[in-house]
DNA sequence: AACGGAACCTGAAAGC
DNA sequence: TGCTTTCAGGTTCCGT
């Protein structure tokens, strides 16, 4: 289930484990292989087959594989996607839905739940999502300026506005909740309330909490808050715990079908006068 | 145009 | 025990 972190870190490893290689054999699931005009999932196995990986690409939660030819294959992980690294003789793993092989290894692409997409298109002809993202949350990093202006005119919650890839790319449901609690906003106030004092905060929160996961996670394998590793979020899935600023019990809200978790003492609903 | 909600898919955990 | 509900770090589509 990654956001940007994950996807960087599953970037870095691709880069490591592929890059310079030539594809021996390649499978693609139809089930998540999206049409871009260069044929099915076997047909573009078929493409990719025989050509170098050149480059390894993010954006936002986006990666593209470069490969010769001016061709890419361009990977969303969805919820549960992941890309493992095997040995070719290893058989298929449960719910694998790509590999991707060289003359020494083996990379399978698994998911479970299936909202992951695998894309094949020429490099240039980025799916309409990818077109669309807003500045990288750690490349470009978060202007603060920018990211109030655009907040400006949006009247739902901040929480919903900061899920919009358009806005910020890369950021999701957990960095949404812990780039507000870093921020001390309310997750319900309206996009549109925030000052610019408070988007200064909140870009800070945004990088900040994006940075420090990455750096936990570089070079060691991607355990999920669900699979059972240590939670190291400071409120995200710690609702009843007491918030590690101030002590106050975190609790949990719903918008839009998705949990923020907030200290109801740091983020004030109303916002807070700011000293001068 | 922008919003909330349902849909896509599968399994684990909690609730009764 | 077993059935039902809820939840999961994402995106898209659909009706208002």
């Amino acid at each position: 289930m990654p956001e940007l972190p994950e996807v960087e870190v599953a970037r870095r490893n691709l880069e490591a484990w592929l890059r310079g290689a030539r594809l021996t054999r390649v499978e693609l699931s139809p089930r998540l292989f999206v049409m871009s005009g260069l044929g099915g999932a076997r047909a573009f196995a078929q493409k990719m087959q025989g050509r170098v990986v050149r480059s390894v690409e993010r954006r936002g939660k986006w990666l593209r594989l470069v490969l010769d030819g001016e061709l890419a294959l361009f990977s969303h992980l969805g919820m549960t996607g992941k890309w493992v690294l095997r040995r070719r003789a290893d058989p298929s793993q449960p719910y694998e839905r790509a590999r991707l092989d060289s003359a020494r290894r083996s990379v399978r692409y698994v998911d479970q739940r299936l909202f992951g997409t695998l894309q094949g298109a020429r490099a240039d002809h980025a799916p309409a999502a990818w077109q669309a993202l807003g500045p990288d949350a750690l490349v470009d990093g978060v202007d603060a300026a920018r990211l109030h202006e655009r907040l400006a005119r949006i009247k739902r919650s901040i929480k919903e506005a900061l899920l919009d890839q358009t806005i910020v790319a890369g950021v999701g449901n957990i960095h949404a909740a812990e780039a507000l609690w870093r921020a001390r906003i309310h997750p319900e106030r309206p996009a549109s309330s925030l000052s610019a004092a408070e988007a200064r905060e909140l870009a800070r929160g945004i990088e900040g909490s994006i940075r420090d996961a990455i750096r936990r996670g570089d070079g060691t394998e991607i355990v999920y808050v669900e699979e059972g590793g240590d939670n190291p979020f400071d409120v995200y899935g710690k609702q009843g715990e007491p918030c590690p600023r101030c002590g106050t019990r975190l609790v949990r809200i719903v918008q839009a079908g998705r949990s923020t978790v907030l200290c109801p003492h740091c983020q004030p609903r109303r916002a807070a006068r700011r000293a001068t």
